[in-house]
RNA sequence: GGGCGAUUAGCUCAGUGGGAGAGCACUACAUUGACAUUGUAGGGGUCACUGGUUCAAUCCCAGUAUCGCCCA
């Protein structure tokens, strides 16, 4: 009450309109301050009349501007009523507690208290200190952002600087277009000060002018503020910097200038928002303003990584003040990660305690399986909703590649110096070469892209899909066969697949690939830390298109096997004789080739070629080729038709579909040829396959 | 009020103008074999809804609903 400027009512309210214009005496202050109309007021609550204290209201505040009303700042930076003019003197020095309470007394005393109600009103509470904070007006140091965010806004419209995601520009265009002048001064006791000194004025005579406003001496370091000040007060002034007092030391007859002047400057005592020196880091670092060859090398760097809500903040800060300052951009690219949410996905946050600490899930899982899931949920512009379930699922891939290693270790696989890929003999070999390549390219591509969810997936889909899954498994007879040349080859192409797989998962699993890097090598050891190796680039020429044919055709053997012998459940260990009818030459020069990988992995004992199913036999159609596994006595004929009568009504869906949209016009004439050729020669594959799968119902016994 | 995004398997999420996927969960079988923190196989989805564009839409466009975030 004490510094209020006025009373505002609203400019429809009747009820005040005859007294609009004149003032009031404000009580205890003594003071006189006019009644004004504002949009403010809301005439339906208390009187209708607002008292406005512009220098202790945000509200307030605008309303005294509106209509350029004092404003008093009626206590200091302790919370204490301040000597002035508006003050009265009883209650100078009193804190603000107290002085609230002594304001009500003493309105109450002098009979004008009508009512105390009370009332629920938002108070801000200081973080750390847990006090009231007193909205105060006081100076402050603010940029000009809306100039320099002209540079920032042209940079990224131009393509200087690219989101990844891209669509982060419109929220980064909305707000830099409403930029507002950026408060840079905290009253905090850590950060960089602010690099601002108040100097007394002075009058000609030497002595300090209390009325006029201080000087301001603003520099990077103490001479520039030394040689500024003396600028300004004159060359034979001792200036002097002082980091409390502000004064002047003067001698001479008054009247005069005076000489042996001695002049103190006080530094502003507040320091730098934080957003202000961290826009400075990207060359600050670097040793600017020298022309330092780091400076050279790293900026503009490539890429700054960072959340969506810190575009605001730092994004915007480095981009603004790197072209003031440097004339450049600081980065090229702003990768614009997911936010990681609770199970509920709402932000994490300290203050409502749903953090989720990830030492607590590097403890449970390891930091490798933690990193592997936040890289492989990292899809550019979503969050991610941290699912411990799939930490625990991709920690189990750890130990499957720590158990790959252990059998590549248990067949002497080592890395061999020279090792050529392109020299290897064994098919499995060329394809596990291929896919490789094909694995480190897709990394590669989709690192590149920021596309890390595709890049852990495909380093994935090779380790343990490929690797783990069917070539491991395939080399087993070879490193049964007694074959020197063939296990020599196999054992280094392994360690070599091996060694890509720890290259592509290194940037995922930076830990566990280290670590079985050192292990692989044995007792040679490696010439480097696998993360300063190489990064793979394998050419295309490593793919071996017959491999490839070859080792799809065996997959698709040995799990159409497996299938319908689970389904018909045959027990793993009653192997049986495959009979192969309609098979081509190629075909059976492969089962003779795989011949022990087939009685491992498709629980096979011998094969051979056939004219038709025996009696009581299970089939499935592999390509060309109807195989039938003759286990009389096993099989339930009943289920074994019911199957393969379930197969067919699959595939004749198919062959339906396809029909359909063969038979539209439209589609023939008007669809590209290749997607119509496409649809063709997969009918025909189904048509086949349904061919074979009837003949195979047709020689099931009636049941 | 303005802007952005989401809606796909029970859960957490990828994905694509022409044949629907992963991890986990679930079911069955398997334990002298690198691996039970396992293996093999299986079940499970009108890709939110309604219109439009297209020979063809889960995908592109518009609208609706629900949810989330940012700004005022």
């Amino acid at each position: 009450m004490l510094g209020d400027g006025a009373v505002a009512v609203h400019p429809s309210d009747e009820r005040y309109a005859p007294i609009v214009g004149k003032k009031v005496l404000l009580p205890l202050a003594d003071r006189y301050i006019p009644i004004i109309t504002d949009e403010h007021p809301d005439p339906d609550k208390g009187s209708g009349a607002v008292k406005i204290t512009g220098a202790h209201d945000f509200n307030d505040y605008e309303v005294a501007k509106r209509h350029d009303l004092p404003l008093h700042v009626i206590m200091d930076e302790r919370g204490r009523m301040k000597a002035s003019d508006i003050m009265p003197e009883k209650y100078v020095g009193m804190d603000r507690f107290k002085a609230r309470k002594a304001v009500v007394a003493d309105i109450d005393a002098i009979g004008l208290l009508e009512k105390i109600e009370d009332r629920k009103i938002q108070v801000p509470m200081g973080d750390r200190s847990g006090v009231v904070i007193e909205p105060m007006l006081t100076d402050q140091w603010y940029v000009n952002a809306e100039e320099l965010a002209k540079d920032a806004i042209a940079a990224m419209d131009d393509g200087r600087t690219e989101f990844k995601p891209d669509n982060w520009k419109k929220t980064w265009d909305q707000w830099m277009n409403n930029i507002q002048p950026w408060c840079i001064s905290r009253q905090l006791w850590w950060g960089h000060q602010v690099p601002a000194w108040y100097g007394p004025p002075l009058t000609n005579d030497g002595y300090h002018d209390d009325s006029a406003p201080n000087e301001i001496f603003v520099g990077e370091n103490d001479t520039d503020i030394i040689f500024a000040a003396k600028e300004h007060y004159g060359q034979d002034v001792d200036v002097r910097l002082n980091a409390g007092v502000i004064g002047v030391n003067a001698s001479g007859p008054v009247g005069e200038r005076a000489t042996n002047i001695r002049v103190t400057l006080r530094r502003d005592t507040d320091v730098l928002d934080t957003w202000f020196s961290s826009g400075l880091w990207p060359f600050a670092t670097m040793g600017w303003p020298e022309d330092t060859g780091d400076m050279k090398r790293f900026y503009p760097t490539s890429v700054v990584v960072t959340a969506f809500d810190i575009i605001f903040f730092w994004v915007a800060r480095m981009m603004m003040q790197g072209l003031h300052l440097t004339g450049d951009v600081p980065f090229k690219h702003v990768y614009i990660h997911a936010i990681v949410r609770d199970e509920k996905g709402a932000k994490m946050s300290k203050s409502k305690g749903n953090v989720i600490d990830p030492l607590v899930l590097v403890d449970k899982y390891g930091a490798d399986a933690l990193r592997f899931t936040l890289s492989a949920m990292a899809a550019m512009g979503r969050d991610i909703r941290l699912s411990e379930q799939r930490i625990e699922g991709y920690r189990n891939f750890g130990t499957k590649l720590w158990n790959a290693a252990k059998f590549a270790q248990m067949n002497e696989c080592k890395p061999v110096v020279g090792f050529d890929p392109l020299s290897c003999q064994q098919t499995v070999n060329k394809w596990i070469v291929g896919e490789a390549a094909k694995c480190a390219s897709a990394v590669t591509r989709n690192i590149e892209s920021y596309r890390f969810n595709d890049a852990a997936d495909a380093a994935y889909k090779f380790s343990r899909g490929s690797y783990c899954d069917w070539y491991l498994e395939l080399i087993k007879p070879i490193m049964e066969s007694g074959d020197a040349e063939a296990i020599a080859e196999t054992r280094a192409c392994a360690a070599w697949a091996f060694d890509q797989i720890l290259k592509t998962l290194h940037p995922f699993m930076p830990f566990i690939t280290e670590e079985l890097w050192n292990e692989m090598a044995g007792e040679d050891g490696r010439q480097t830390f696998l993360m300063n190796a190489e990064w793979p680039v394998l050419s295309d020429t490593y793919i071996n298109t017959q491999a490839e044919n070859d080792i799809a055709w065996l997959i698709e053997l040995v799990t159409e096997v497996r299938s319908v012998r689970a389904e018909m459940n045959i027990p793993p260990s009653r192997k049986g004789k495959m009979l192969m009818i309609g098979a081509s030459e190629e075909t059976h020069a492969r089962m003779d080739t795989y011949k022990e990988a087939l009685e491992r992995m498709a629980r096979m004992s011998g094969w051979e070629a056939a004219n038709s199913a025996p009696k009581g036999s299970i089939q499935a159609v592999v390509q060309e080729a109807t195989i039938a596994l003759p286990l009389e006595g096993l099989i339930d004929l009943g289920a074994e038709r019911l199957r393969l009568e379930k197969e067919v009504a699959k595939i004749q869906a198919e062959i339906d579909g396809i029909d359909k949209k063969l038979a539209n016009k439209n589609f023939v004439e008007r669809a590209p040829e290749k997607v119509v050729a496409e649809q063709h020669s997969r009918r025909a594959a189904f048509v086949d396959e349904l061919a074979k799968l009837d003949i195979a119902l047709a020689n099931l016994p009636a049941a």
